[in-house]
DNA sequence: AGTAAGTTGCACTAGATAGTGCATTAATAT
DNA sequence: ATATTAATGCACTATCTAGTGCAACTTACT
């Protein structure tokens, strides 16, 4: 994916422009979707000729899963912070350091490109199923299956009676954030208290499910 | 809304291009989208003259809002069955009763239109923000309200611990179907054991739920 | 310098689509 | 039967878009 995977670098010129361009699409598919975004608009926003982003990027089509190839991120590296999370709890508040990683999934998703980047995806899966099925193995995907590493290693340890930390992962998710993101999916812009309501949603989750799989 | 609110009654033959029209549209946008769909591919799915499509609906946006005027009628009759709850559960069997509202609810979900209908509106949300919000308040809007309510009966009768009724509906709602409907947004077509695996979500949804929400 | 490679602008093809106008035909109501 | 109203078919406008070809210009490597 980088220049480094071929042997010769590549020339700066297109170096440049890929990046403006995928940047720019980026942009615009987020705002209008992918019918809705034309080459024209593509180019504009990146601030290159039309004809170079199809010198660069080929059709409409590559650069659609140029864009959504780096959609990722930000679960990746909510994924790495969780990953962090030590078993043993130091000063024993599992509660302390279950609503921090609460609060950060919801600062993860609520208000960020999140949202938006699910709406295209899911607007283009008649289209682009493999797309879609792709994201979610490495976005959620990839949160829910540390999620289940971290409780499992919490249940190791006794901090959590979670026998089958998957299924605990799932409920961890979607009770700190199932409510806000769906909410948010069908938002255009986000109201003033959204961060708080998140923040207070992930709260109250987090201590259900502490109720729910306290160590016995 | 029904021909009863004119004066007069509507003619029949408009009455039925409009039926059909409406109900192939329904089929062509949910398949292909708003931007994908022509009104010829309407016509067509509807058996009638492109120009008739013109002629009952006008254009293209008014036929797009009667087609998801109609979107609302599995929540309404989800919501119908939740309103029978009773507050006394007869036999005491809490878990029980729960988890077939847990079933239905994941039934209602998955392998319906509630999917490709959600994947519509949130595609276009960009376009008709005001479609969005609006089906949100009268579907899972109404959802979250009836389960409110029936779930504060369940508190006041002794049957659940739920001081906070519309936050402990929201637990609910997610516990049992969150996983199962955000993954499948992202399917193009659900595989063989779709609905096997929502219902076996929906039960440790509600096991979840009830460890956290116990009466003390 | 000089060569190679990338960028740009412009014209052009080819196809799709929303919506209108109008005359003809068919169904409905009285 | 007759008058009304709707459905239909077809031509037509206007617009937009993906993608290509090409010549002129500019930037980068040696």
């Amino acid at each position: 994916m980088t220049r480094h995977d071929t042997a010769t670098a590549e020339d700066p010129r297109i170096a440049r422009s890929r990046a403006a361009i995928v940047s720019g699409a980026t942009e615009v598919f987020l705002t209008n979707g992918y019918e809705g975004t034309s080459i024209d608009d593509v180019a504009a926003a990146a601030g290159v000729a039309r004809r170079t982003v199809y010198n660069v990027y080929g059709d409409k089509e590559a650069l659609f899963r140029a864009v959504l190839a780096q959609a990722t991120e930000i679960a990746e590296s909510y994924a790495a912070r969780l990953a962090n999370v030590p078993a043993d709890v130091d000063d024993g508040d599992v509660e302390g350091t279950l609503i921090a990683l609460g609060r950060d999934l919801a600062d993860s998703i609520v208000g960020g490109r999140v949202i938006p980047i699910r709406r295209l995806l899911l607007s283009e899966v008649g289209r682009f199923p493999d797309l879609a099925v792709d994201y979610y193995e490495r976005a959620p995907g990839l949160v829910m299956r540390t999620l289940a590493k971290t409780i499992a290693r919490l249940h190791a340890a006794g901090a959590l009676h979670a026998p089958d930390a998957e299924r605990a992962g799932e409920h961890f998710a979607f009770l700190t954030i199932g409510a806000s993101l769906d909410r948010g999916m069908f938002e255009a812009e986000l109201g003033p208290g959204a961060a708080a309501v998140a923040h207070e949603r992930a709260e109250s989750g987090v201590r259900a499910f502490l109720r729910a799989y306290a160590p016995k």
